[in-house]
This record gives C-alpha cells, sequence and structure tokens, in this order.
RNA sequence: GCCGGAGUAGCUCAGUGGUAGAGCAACGGUUUCGUAAACCGUAGGCCAGGGGUUCGAUCCCCCUCUCCGGCUCCA
C-alpha cells in the first residue's frame, strides 16, 4: 500500500510503501535529497536510508534547521568518541548528546585530557570524517546489547535502566555503527561522517556521572559543529564578542568594580562608577517599592544563633553560611544568609489585625554565603551580596491580588532596564513539603493565575520547589540570547508556621498570614553585572555613571568647558571635564573607550558663539555648533530615568 | 567541594636553571591641537605566598591563596 506524505507547502507525494527518506527526497528535488540529513514524518525523525511505512506529514531536515544542527552534532559526539576509544586503551565511554550550540562526550580514561590531547583527538575525527564511514543503524535485543557493551560499564548501566514495560521497543536497543566503532543511540544520524561540514573541539573538563556529585567522575569534551565553516568562523567570533562583554572584565576596565585578592574570594569593591551606577539603580528600586505600596525597614546583618534555629536556616541551609561567633559566654551569632527572619520580627513586634494586611516590608539588604570555592563568578555569583528583598505578609483571601502585584512589580522593574524577553519557571511541590496539600494547590493555582493574568510564558517545573512553597522565577534574555535568572516570588508556609504568626481576623478570630518573599533584580550585584554584560558597558544615559564628557579643544577653553558642565550640573546631568593635557583625538578616545553616552567638544567658535560640538555614542558623526540650551535640553531629554 | 588550566609592572602580554622585557597606563617636560592614539624623557617588579631540590629557582617539585573553563549548586 503507497504511503502518503504532505509536504509542508501542503502538497501530497505518494510513494511506494518503504521508500526511504532519500528517494522521498529525491522525488521533491535532487539539491534537496543532496542537503538532506534526515527525515521527519508526523515529527518522527528518521535516517535518510529508513524505509517510510506510513504516510503523515513529511519534512526533509537539513542543517538548515535546529532539527538538522542537533543530528550533526550528535553524530559529531559520536565521531568524538570514537575518536577517542580509537586513541586511548582501556577508555570507556558514556553520554555525549547535541547541546547548544554543540555537543560534548564524557568519557572515563586513565589521566585527565590535555589541550595536546584535545589536538590529537580532533586530528583523528578529521581522518574519521575524511573516510567518510556510513553510520548504520542496528537494532538489537537487550541481551544481545548488553553482551555488545560489557566493556563498557555506563553503556551497560543505561541499557539496564531501559525501561521493559515501555511496550515492546522497551525489550529493543538501537545503536549506530560506523567502521569499527558502535554506540548505543536512539538516532537519527547523518548518513555518513563526511557530512560534517565543519567542527572543532573547544575544551575538556571533568562532569559527574549523571551529574551525581557522589559518583564517578568522568572527563567530558566539549566540542562544537555547524553547517558550514563561515558558521563555525561566525560562531567563533560570537564567543569571543560575549567575552568582550564579561562583566569581570568591564567592570575594572570601568573602573566599576574590583576584586582585591587580598578581601578575598567572591568579594567585591565598588568604586566611584560603579557606586554611581548601583545609587541609579537602587534609588530607582526604592522609588518603585514605594510606588508598589512596600515600606523600607533595615535589618542588621547578623543575629543570633538561635533565630537561625527558629528559621530552620541552620537545618537547611547551614552548609551555605558562614560559621558562627562567640565571645565568651555569649550567645552565638550567625551572619545573615536571608534577611527573611529579620522582616518576620518586624511584623511580629506587635499584634496584628487584618487591617494591617497586606504588610509589604522592603529592604536592600546585605547578605553572606558562603559559596563553594568553585562556583563564585565575579558579581554574578558572589559570596557578599545585595537582595532588594521583600516579604509580604496578607491574609489567604489577598493572596491572589498580592501575587500578581509582585509579578507586576517585577516586569516593570525588568522592563525599566531595557529587558522584553522574559520566561518564567512555576516550580511546583517536591516531595517533602511544609504545609498541607490544599495549602499547596491554592497557592500554585494562585501562581499559575497570576502568571497567566500577566500573559507570560511558562514553564511548569514539575517538583522543583524548595519545600516551603511554590515560587515563580522570572528569566530575562539579554542583548546576545544568554538567559539569567534574577527575579523570584517565593510563597512560604513555612517560617509563619515557625514563627508562629498570627493577625486577628474579623470577628476576632486568630489567623496565620500567608507569605510572599520577592526579589525584583534579584542581587543588585548580579543585576548590576547582567546590565554591564547586557550593554557591553555602554548603558542608557540614565543609568551611565558619567552621563557627558567635555572636551575642551585647547586650554583656553577650559573655563568655558567649566561653565557648560555647571550649567549641566543644573539640569542633573553626571558630568567630566577632560582637563588632561592630551590631545581633541585622545580625549575624545578615552571618552568613547569608557562608553561615555555623550560627547561634548567646546573649541574657539563655541566660545564665540555659545555653542558645543556633540557626539553622541554609537553615532560615529558629531554635530558641531549646537547651541548649549538646545544641547542640555536634549541631553536631559535622553538621561530621563523611567518613570 | 570535585576535575583540569593559569598567576611576571596598574592593564595586555614576551621571557630564561645564571642580575627581569615590550606596548599601553602613570609621572616630568615639550606641544595648545576641532572629533578614535602628538613628541621626548622618568619611574615602576619579593616574577601570587610559603616550603623544598640546586652552587644558584621567576623557571623544576610540594603545599596554600586567587583566578579561568566545566561538574555540582545558585540571587
Amino acid at each position: 500500500m503507497p504511503v502518503e506524505l504532505r509536504l509542508p507547502d501542503g502538497t501530497v507525494s505518494t510513494q511506494p510503501e518503504g521508500v526511504t527518506g532519500l528517494e522521498a527526497a529525491r522525488a521533491i528535488g535532487p539539491g534537496l535529497a543532496r542537503a538532506a540529513v534526515a527525515v521527519s514524518v508526523d515529527g518522527h525523525l528518521l535516517d535518510m536510508d529508513r524505509p517510510i511505512t506510513e504516510g503523515g506529514n513529511f519534512r526533509v531536515i537539513t542543517l538548515d534547521s535546529q532539527e538538522g544542527l542537533d543530528i550533526l552534532r550528535h553524530s559529531s559526539a559520536h565521531v568524538l568518541a570514537q575518536a577517542v576509544l580509537d586513541l586511548y586503551d582501556g577508555a570507556t565511554f558514556a553520554i555525549g548528546p547535541p547541546i547548544e550550540d554543540g555537543f560534548y562526550y564524557d568519557f572515563e580514561v586513565g589521566e585527565p585530557f590535555t589541550p595536546d590531547d584535545l589536538e590529537r583527538i580532533e586530528g583523528r575525527m578529521r581522518e574519521i570524517i575524511e573516510e567518510d564511514q556510513p553510520f548504520q543503524r542496528v537494532v538489537m535485543s537487550r541481551e544481545q546489547a548488553l553482551e555488545v557493551f560489557s566493556d563498557h560499564k555506563f553503556k551497560v548501566e543505561i541499557i539496564e535502566a531501559v525501561d521493559p514495560s515501555e511496550g515492546a521497543r522497551g525489550e529493543e536497543v538501537t545503536a549506530y555503527r560506523n567502521d569499527g566503532f558502535i554506540d548505543l543511540c536512539r538516532g537519527p544520524h547523518l548518513p555518513s561522517t563526511g557530512r560534517i561540514p565543519a567542527m572543532k573541539l573547544l575544551r575538556s573538563s571533568g562532569a559527574y556521572w549523571r551529574g551525581d556529585e557522589n559518583r564517578e567522575q568522568l572527563q567530558r569534551i566539549y566540542g562544537t559543529a555547524w553547517a558550514s565553516s563561515e558558521q563555525l568562523n561566525q560562531y567563533l567570533t560570537r564567543i569571543e564578542e560575549a567575552e568582550k562583554r564579561d562583566h569581570r572584565r568591564l567592570g575594572p576596565q570601568l573602573d566599576l568594580y574590583s576584586f582585591p585578592e587580598e578581601l578575598g574570594s567572591g568579594l567585591a569593591v565598588w568604586h566611584p562608577k560603579g557606586g554611581q551606577l548601583r545609587k541609579v539603580i537602587e534609588d530607582h528600586s526604592r522609588r518603585m517599592h514605594e510606588r508598589f505600596g512596600f515600606e523600607f525597614v533595615f535589618s542588621p546583618h547578623l543575629g543570633k544563633a538561635e533565630l537561625w534555629e527558629t528559621s530552620g536556616h541552620l537545618d537547611f541551609y547551614e552548609e551555605n553560611m558562614y560559621p558562627g561567633m562567640q565571645r565568651g559566654d555569649d550567645p552565638e551569632y550567625r551572619v545573615k544568609p536571608m534577611n527573611c527572619p529579620f522582616h518576620v520580627l518586624v511584623y511580629k513586634s506587635r499584634g496584628r489585625s487584618y487591617r494591617d494586611l497586606p504588610l509589604r516590608l522592603g529592604e536592600l539588604g546585605g547578605v553572606y554565603r558562603y559559596e563553594k570555592s568553585g562556583v563564585v563568578h565575579g558579581i554574578l555569583r558572589a559570596r557578599g551580596f545585595t537582595q532588594d528583598d521583600s516579604h509580604t505578609f496578607c491574609t489567604g483571601e489577598q493572596l491572589q491580588d498580592e501575587l500578581v502585584l509582585h509579578l507586576d512589580f517585577v516586569l516593570n522593574w525588568l522592563r525599566d532596564f531595557g529587558f522584553t524577553e522574559f520566561e518564567a519557571d512555576l516550580s511546583t511541590r517536591p516531595e517533602k513539603v511544609m504545609g498541607t496539600p490544599q495549602e499547596w494547590d491554592l497557592a500554585e493555582r494562585a501562581l499559575a493565575e497570576a502568571l497567566v493574568t500577566h500573559g507570560l510564558d511558562y514553564r511548569i517545573a514539575e517538583g522543583e520547589a524548595v519545600f516551603y512553597g511554590p515560587k515563580i522565577d522570572v528569566h530575562i534574555r539579554d542583548a546576545i540570547g544568554r538567559r539569567w535568572q534574577c527575579s523570584t516570588i517565593q510563597l512560604d508556609f513555612n517560617l509563619p508556621e515557625r514563627f508562629e504568626l498570627e493577625y486577628a481576623a474579623p470577628g476576632n478570630v486568630t489567623e496565620r498570614p500567608y507569605m510572599i518573599h520577592c526579589a525584583k533584580a534579584g542581587s543588585m550585584e548580579r543585576f548590576t553585572g547582567v546590565l554591564v554584560e547586557h550593554y557591553a558597558g555602554a548603558f542608557p544615559m540614565w543609568l551611565a555613571p558619567v552621563q557627558v564628557s567635555i572636551v575642551p579643544v585647547a586650554d583656553r577653553h577650559e573655563e568655558y568647558a567649566d561653565q557648560v558642565a555647571e550649567r549641566l550640573r543644573d539640569a542633573e546631568l553626571r558630568v567630566e571635564v577632560d582637563k588632561s593635557g592630551d590631545t581633541v583625538g585622545d580625549k575624545i578616545r578615552r571618552a568613547l573607550t569608557d562608553k561615555h553616552p555623550a560627547v561634548l567638544v567646546l573649541g574657539d567658535d563655541d566660545v564665540a558663539e555659545g555653542t558645543v560640538g556633540l557626539r553622541l555614542y554609537g553615532e560615529d558623526r558629531d554635530t558641531r555648533g549646537v547651541p548649549l540650551i538646545e544641547a542640555a535640553n536634549r541631553l536631559v531629554e535622553m538621561a530621563r530615568r523611567p518613570s
């Protein structure tokens, strides 16, 4: 019986039963058939030489699509494993999936790989690609597979983990063979190794088997593969560009902050320009908090260990806390890793009535967490940082509206800083929890509704919530498409319980309030670091530490430059006058490399006419003879902060 | 915390088992200049820290600290 293949344009291609993907593609066009790496029937990907037995929606997969690239990278990972097994006696292999922009493969070998090893392996891979070995799909029983892979313990573990209850297929295992190499794999693969157009190994590192730090540490090799060497080069350039945005490089370069070795790992000092930047961000945070009905509180950096026992942090968070400190017979104290217990104490400072609720308490609170030494990463992951933290106490009836308000706050906040793409995760109940199933249902539903109210796309992270309540994490995409987690809205059934929080409900019934933790920027340090990378250091004018650089052409223009500066400072602009003895070109170059949004060049004509030469960052031309008033108005307009 | 790599002037980097080098920045002088680097000069170093091997260590070995790439974790 012939199979009917519905092409993406709606036409139907009727083919004999058992037609291969390659033949079907050829029927559409020989060029397409040459470019094809796999076909898709009703969403199922098949190798080019697999017979098609049932019709459906048919697509030819080429390297122009993400699916095609995934196949390319998966096949590249196989070639990587093949090369490693060829070159290293006793090496065994674990898993090797395609990932964003590339692939990796995990190995167990005697010695970790060195950069020289990578070169050798890449050389062997090129030979395999040159030999154009066909990938052959092999179907075998579990028993056969266990036999074939008996020397490879990780493969055996994978085969044994295949759930036989998954219908008839559960007893079958597929693998792909090329030359003497065979690897377990669902496929599909490229028709042959020669179909890998461009590939490069990037680095090696350690990685735990199954991501479990208690299990074997394997050696992972990362690589990338692309449809052409142009695309590969573009990708490598993109990596370089991303490196130039690195906040650890740009921050010190722009004199924002630094990480003195004497200070300690994960700790930064903020320089005046970084301080200015943070002040603008934090001022905006305070204004927004007030606008959304939050009240500011302050709390100390440490508190009695007993407080952290009551809050439960010493049970579930101690490994992230700095050790206790104690003097003589005084009680032990702990530096705070979170602000919540303090805000709870504010709540408890007097009896509360339903009329007090919702009570929204906010603080830019400095916290300290003992991060594992391998994870600190500039100001994106520090040991001391400042949360724009808030804790809202409300009744059950208020919960829904409060969540909507918090999410509204978060999104407004992020938009003000130029982020437009958001993705949310809704983390739901894990196995062990505080709170009743009814409470969790209520809370998860309330969070989901808040997300829907804002028309925000979200993913449900099943079972990923912490034990004390479900939460929403909001992720942003930056200018070059990277995803960052900043904001979080977290419900808490635990602390109100542990601290026995209460309020008097109407009719003088005692009730327990709900509690919502919320961070908008997350940490001021991380958020600032993300902004540095997002804008590559060239901040929008309202954020820029120096908004206007004034460049007098010669010494005799300095007096006028001071006058202009004063005029602009009166208009609340942040202005610097460059009085170094350097040439005009040099001074302009410095202002531009420091990424100042505006440069005013002042010479004889300007002194005579009361004008300025205006040059804006990102524009490679300048405008001469702009009247000072006009320039000032324009700059003030550009520097306006989001209201 | 784990695996690997690295640490030389403020920054970017050369360098060698035998007294430490460049460019930029800094400082001094000359230049006073109209849109991305004027010229001359000066100074700057416990070669991350500590131990060892050696006649001699910045270089070789060990430990510690810090950073980088990952894993795990995460604001």
